[in-house]
DNA sequence: CAAGCGGTGTACCGTACGGTACGGTTCCCG
DNA sequence: CGGGAACCGTACCGTACGGTACACCGCTTG
């Protein structure tokens, strides 16, 4: 299934970056409905037919646009030693104010609507990319931070992907979803320092393993 | 007629319901590609000036048939009197067990994909029109909840919004955001009730007011 | 210098959609 | 019974988009 692009890097030349970088601009803009050939074609000073040889057709240049861009959130790595308690707290919040920086940022919201938008029909397969290209990363990074963490003494849990859903959810809300649909969400939901610390307040309530929590999480219900 | 619409009530004939009902199904089916006034009059056995007429264009159609279903999803009615605490445990778990569905369901992921894909574009109406017409009614059923709750001492948090949104990333994690993008959580995730009553269990570990909680939620950093 | 390659700009084609107009039919109401 | 309103089915129009073809240009390279 996933036979698309098996061995294929996505490297792109200096020029096809500014075009991609010209297209983004254009779909934060003008939405999906600015995102032409013809318009792309023309603020990025190229020619139709030089997109459509680069990048096979408009998916393909939609992908591109996707690849490209996640590639530059590239997330921060995990941590190298075992981190003290304020530390590894620390990390967290960090975490935290990724996150949610980057998914109020303007091309993340953009890219998120366009692949949302194109979901739902019959094979779509701009949503599997954002899943896979700009979520996956992430998730890699919040789990080994997770893992890390337990591995240090300062969290408990048994499951590292139900941890990580609920971290995700402190975190987030559902302000993604809000800001997806244009709600303008008010200043204090805004303020991604204060709401970081909140939720890994939360979330260190529910899995932290030092104080009295570490008679257990209760996390986990276990339906198998 | 049972409730009152503010401004403009949005009721329909028989016959327009059956349209709208056509063209949620398919929406559903071929997402918003497939949703062409052509394709919903054959479908519908209506014609194209009838749909005009009806609904004033083509947004006027889209709105209506956000209208129309968030009205067949009219939340339950908050609780009546003061519930013993394992009473009013179910009624969170219920709620949560209502929203996961109702996020779930095909026709809400299929509108929240054509709002969120209609956003962003200048004057986007119909992301409001979710948040007021579908989200709205359930966060004044959750929050009711919440202070029916706080009222009978089983709740500890001072500001209800926040509580809110702190119950509702328990609840839905990135589950709707990922249902959007047209992913298929493994079945652990499908599994409503369990999901829910976890997210239960971890809302009332962080602001229950039960138990050695009493003592100070600690969920609320006041910013300002 | 000449050849060739990659790229630009533009013109072009087919298609598909939103929206409108029109003839024919049914059904209600006076 | 007759008039008219609502509505269906379809044909039609303008537009705009994805995708292709083509002529021209500049730069590299032998």
């Amino acid at each position: 299934m996933d036979q698309v692009a098996p061995a294929a890097p996505p490297e792109f030349s200096a020029r096809q970056n500014d075009v991609l970088e010209v297209a983004l601009r254009l779909l934060v803009e003008g939405g999906d409905k600015a995102l032409t050939t013809a318009g792309i074609a023309r603020a990025a000073n190229c020619s139709k037919e030089s997109l459509y040889k680069w990048f096979g057709d408009r998916d393909g240049l939609l992908a591109a646009m996707i690849t490209y861009q996640s590639s530059k959130v590239r997330a921060a790595a995990g941590p190298g030693a075992r981190p003290g308690r304020e530390a590894f707290r620390g990390l967290l919040v960090t975490f935290a104010e990724d996150l949610l920086t980057v998914l109020s940022g303007d091309v993340s919201l953009a890219l998120n609507r366009l692949a949302i938008g194109e979901a739902g029909r019959t094979e779509a397969r701009l949503g599997g990319l954002v899943l896979k290209a700009g979520r996956r990363p992430i998730e890699a990074r919040a789990r080994s931070l997770l893992e890390a963490g337990r591995a240090a003494g300062h969290l408990a849990f048994t499951d590292t992907g139900d941890a990580y859903h609920t971290l995700y959810g402190l975190i987030v809300r559902d302000l993604h979803v809000r800001l997806l649909l244009g709600d303008s969400p008010d200043p204090a939901e805004r303020n991604v320092p204060a709401r970081a610390a909140t939720a890994i307040d939360q979330f260190l309530r529910l899995h932290g393993a030092d104080e009295k929590n570490a008679k257990g999480p209760g996390g986990d219900t276990g339906p198998a």
